[in-house]
DNA sequence: GCGCAATTGTTAGTCAACCATACAAAACTA
DNA sequence: TAGTTTTGTATGGTTGACTAACAATTGCGC
């Protein structure tokens, strides 16, 4: 298909906001686009926690199961072990969690949240709830269980 | 909430093949699960093109609309100029579009596909169809418009 | 027209996440 | 026991996002 070469040039719609054109048919681009922008509000709200939705998903599932080792862990976030390692280090850092030598496997660390990262996660989870408000500020409980079960399609 | 100390240390149902617990219900959770799939799948059919999801949509859309200006560029997909600046860099590194300094306005620079350009997004259009079957492989027709539908509803 | 403000592109630096690779220690297995 | 697998670790590279600063250009108010 060959264009004609400077017809319209500069956007030949421009009176529209935002046409993307073709592309809008797209469903991966509006799973990116929505993830973009749940993304910004959450670190826009999470700015003085100073957190990132990794590190909250991470301090979540350690609080939900006390002792998990790394590779449990990456598993159930769908991380490899390399990336998880650099978080857990960040958090380590932070002293929000602490690893302890397995007692039953001598290769795996056990974690555990440290009074501060319970402290945290508290506050976490309180943020968590303002931002959920967000992105279903546009939805009712039905449309949620709905999105919810569609999304659990792709991701499973 | 105080946990008693390791009454059920290391996972309580040790059955489930992926438990997360409490932060099933996180609506914000699936979206970055599925997106991290959609991702994951992408950069699986993209790895002969070695293209980003990024980069394909500034072809995809520069050959929509040639000799956009980078800041409109940077608006329709929600990146700042920073960002975008360095997405075009490695376009152009890859010789598969160019800058044009815009004759209106001497600050814009507008941009348009080379050949080798048009021929990468051929490619990439393709992919895109075998991607976006992987993503719809759960989907009938209405549920793909719903969830597009409610998708948009959030980076509205 | 002149000067100031806004826009656009650019550069530089920081950071989180992801991936690949290689290595060491511990556990398991044949 | 010897070899393989699992787990954690260290290292380096790539992508993307954000901030801050700066120059060039444009546009606006006076």
């Amino acid at each position: 298909m060959i264009k004609d070469k400077f017809a319209d040039v500069v956007t030949p719609p421009p009176g529209e906001e935002a046409d993307i054109g073709e592309i809008n048919g797209i469903l991966g681009f509006h799973i990116r686009l929505a993830h973009g922008a749940c993304l910004r509000h959450f670190t826009e709200t999470f700015t003085e926690l100073d957190l990132t939705q990794k590190q909250v998903s991470v301090l979540w599932l350690v609080d939900d199961h006390p002792g998990i080792a790394q590779t449990d862990l990456a598993q159930r976030l769908r991380m490899d072990r390399a990336t998880t390692m650099a978080i857990i280090n960040r958090l380590q850092a932070k002293h929000y969690l602490r690893r302890d030598r397995s007692a039953e496997d001598g290769r795996k660390q056990a974690l555990f949240l440290e009074p501060e990262g319970q402290a945290m996660l508290s506050r976490a989870k309180f943020a968590i709830g303002e931002h959920e408000a967000w992105v279903k500020r546009h939805f009712s409980d039905k449309e949620v269980k709905l999105l919810l079960e569609l999304l659990a399609r792709i991701h499973e």
